[in-house]
DNA sequence: GGCGCGGTGACACCACGGTGACAGCCGCTG
DNA sequence: CAGCGGCTGTCACCGTGGTGTCACCGCGCC
């Protein structure tokens, strides 16, 4: 599997590098969008990495010449901005999926392997399990069909739950990536959305609590 | 759309920013080279028309910066030198279309519109959503086969939804689209202008609001 | 039993978006 | 030139639903 690594701060960019080739990637690592282009022109990649802020040409432009040029490689973009908000902007312009910094390795491993996996091109961003789907470009969530009318907040939530993809996700968790700016640590505001959370997707246990790790979305 | 106007020319600059407004561009104008790289570091054209002499940086000097960049934005390059060779010269630098002054206004509009499409030219020229329609090319709208009557803000706004195609479109971007970039911040033109948008529409949810994200087009 | 964690329901706040009125600007026309 | 009308943008105001807090409860565990 090819992966080109487009990331400007250097030591990050050898270690996932090193990383990726130690999980037997074939890794190409370069420091600037200008560069990056031009492997994209010469090689042909499966899966893209893609710092968001980059020197130069900036990540979004890379990726909106990536989609334009109906590559086959699928688009990670990696972020430092880990709002919702700007989540939806990123996927707007065609990545595949999104990852926001700090990210565990182990994860960003699991997911380029996901997006390799991907049949071909255009496969909608979407995140589905059993009968629930969510949209993250669209801001769209549907239950068995029917739209479920969700709060920015609630959406957040869900959307982590499902990018977590079943594996518990703390409330200081959940916190920090859809309520992003330093929150009251002693707040109760994350039990209450998953309440009321709960309550819109109408079965409670669909998202299952894990006691002291948090929550995930479950086998139903 | 947003175009960046290059010409030193004062009189003619103003005069072909004014009308260019009018058609419902986006349109910013500066005087010289310099300047003119200062904005493309900062902003996102989709057209830029370039004089070719001007004083301090030149044309061709700013024409092939843009290229290097790789910048998404495509060059119209206007000059005085009409002969063929000259002309050669200047698509040569990677300039992609080129008007030989003195143009006429409506053609300069034209070739406008038409480097706007290119990257995407297999796109359809017209958006289709339900029984809208909207054709950006002879800026016309229609709702159930009647013409809607559409201010050119009115017109760029729908315009952007309709490309976006069911994503929410969030005010900044609403606002940096169709507005130049001396936008006050904190300005409420945007909220007002959709307000005019779904009067004229009829249907008030047509166009739909995401809360903290946006508005979107919207079935569903 | 007491403690800690998470679920529950109620409540209050306020920020966000909707609304209507108004004023400046500009081009057109007489 | 004055008068007019259309397009824009601003502002003040309002209603509402999204959000966060709190007190209380229930349950399992040492």
């Amino acid at each position: 599997m090819r992966v080109l690594v487009v990331e400007d701060f250097e030591v990050l960019a050898r270690t996932v590098g090193k990383g990726l080739r130690r999980e037997g990637m074939a890794v190409d690592v370069v420091l600037d969008g200008a560069d990056a282009l031009d492997r994209l022109a010469v090689n042909r990649y499966d899966v893209v990495v893609l710092d968001r802020d980059l020197p130069g040409v900036h990540g979004d432009e890379v990726c909106r010449r990536i989609v334009a040029a109906r590559s086959s490689s699928r688009v990670l973009m990696l972020t430092a901005a880990s709002t919702v908000k700007q989540r939806v902007d990123g996927l707007g312009l065609g990545a595949d999926d999104y990852l926001p910094k700090p990210f565990d390795f182990e994860e960003l491993v699991a997911r380029i392997r996901a997006l390799a996996r991907r049949p071909s091109s255009a496969l909608p961003s979407v995140y589905e399990h059993a009968d629930l789907t969510l949209d993250p470009a669209r801001r769209v969530a549907t239950r068995g069909g029917r739209r479920l009318e969700l709060t920015p907040k609630e959406f957040g939530v869900l959307e982590c739950l499902l990018a977590a993809d079943g594996r518990p996700v703390s409330a200081e968790e959940l916190l920090e990536r859809v309520w992003d700016e330093a929150a009251d640590p002693f707040t109760t505001v994350v039990k209450t959305t998953i309440r009321r959370l709960r309550g819109k997707l109408g079965t409670p246990d669909l998202i299952h609590t894990v006691r002291e790790a948090g929550y995930r979305i479950g086998a139903l």
